[in-house]
DNA sequence: ATAAACTTTCAGAAAGTTTTGAAACTTTAA
DNA sequence: TTAAAGTTTCAAAACTTTCTGAAAGTTTAT
């Protein structure tokens, strides 16, 4: 009996973790490094680099690689134990804290590159009049797309708790 | 005189272009396929397939089926010619357009399957009742936190017009 | 019917990304 | 010190995604 019930929570663990790992490489965040995530958040302690190599079947390297990355993220947290020499790493389970961290990431490695090329190419000149009017028409409109998208992420990766997605929840009642 | 502006205009394109292709790839959106589209952004006229793979340096596959997806996402569309066998495409210039067609598409690949996944391991049992108790408040929260994503992009994806941005700002004024 | 003009497909090649594992490095305890 | 325990690095391997180009398929005009 015991070990029957046991299996699914063992069960749940495993799927868990693989469908995380799926979504986070759809979301800028390697496959490694969301399962190592998810491991975290449903482990009942502070798991060593050892026993995240074990339990997802990763190389040393893989997992010291990506535990260092979601720790600078802010993610994830070093604990010493006391008489171990071993670091054991957790995550604070707030997954909205994840949610805009990478909401940061993104908008610095992908939305302020663009802005800037727009700004470069904004106001060309050229032979043809209507042609030069209507580039600088479409690199308008697309930063002041690519502005506002960067403004939603700004005030996301900067809002407390769980300000954003009650406001506009709300909203859109 | 003349070249020397027709350069600018020239240049800023092609940086444009460049620009596009690789914000797109870092949102689902194949390199090929962001750049076709930024191409047929700043054309002036429709394009064939031929336009586009001297254009963009690409191949003749690569062009047909990146522009065949950009037209099954409804973001292009195909012109004929009186007295041209040859097709054109063009695309409608709406930015929005665009943002809510990738909004959609990546709800249906990446937020639904895991909201499943997630659904099937809610309430596993095992034989530790405290951390059975506790992995299945990990899932709780991320399935709430993933169906509250797969709702933003719910209305993102159907909201006409600028609605949701406007609002959006509106709100976070 | 036929052939020219054009479009689509798809197997293999190229390019890009992630992972491994062994070596180098660092820290700690005795 | 020094050696055991642990961490980090990085070149090569494995894997994944994208692209090419030639062949097959389709359409149109005659």
């Amino acid at each position: 009996m015991y070990y029957v019930y046991n299996m699914q929570l063992t069960e749940g663990k495993k799927k868990l973790i693989e469908a995380w790992g799926t979504l986070g490489s759809s979301w800028g965040i390697n496959r490694a490094m969301a399962q190592i995530h998810a491991l975290l958040m449903v482990a009942p302690q502070p798991l060593s680099t050892d026993d995240i190599m074990e339990q997802l079947n990763i190389s040393r390297g893989n997992a010291n690689m990506n535990v260092r990355s979601l720790m600078e993220w802010g993610i994830v947290k070093k604990e010493l134990k006391a008489g171990e020499r071993k670091e054991f790493f957790y995550t604070d389970k707030d997954i909205w804290a994840l949610a805009r961290q990478v909401a940061r990431e993104r908008q610095r490695r992908e939305l302020v590159p663009i802005i800037d090329v727009l700004s470069e190419v904004q106001n060309v000149e050229g032979g043809d009049k209507v042609e030069v009017e209507e580039f600088n028409n479409v690199v308008k409109d697309l930063k002041g797309f690519t502005e506002n998208l960067n403004g939603i992420f700004d005030k996301f990766g900067k809002s407390d708790q769980h300000w954003f997605y009650k406001t506009l929840l709300n909203t859109m009642k």
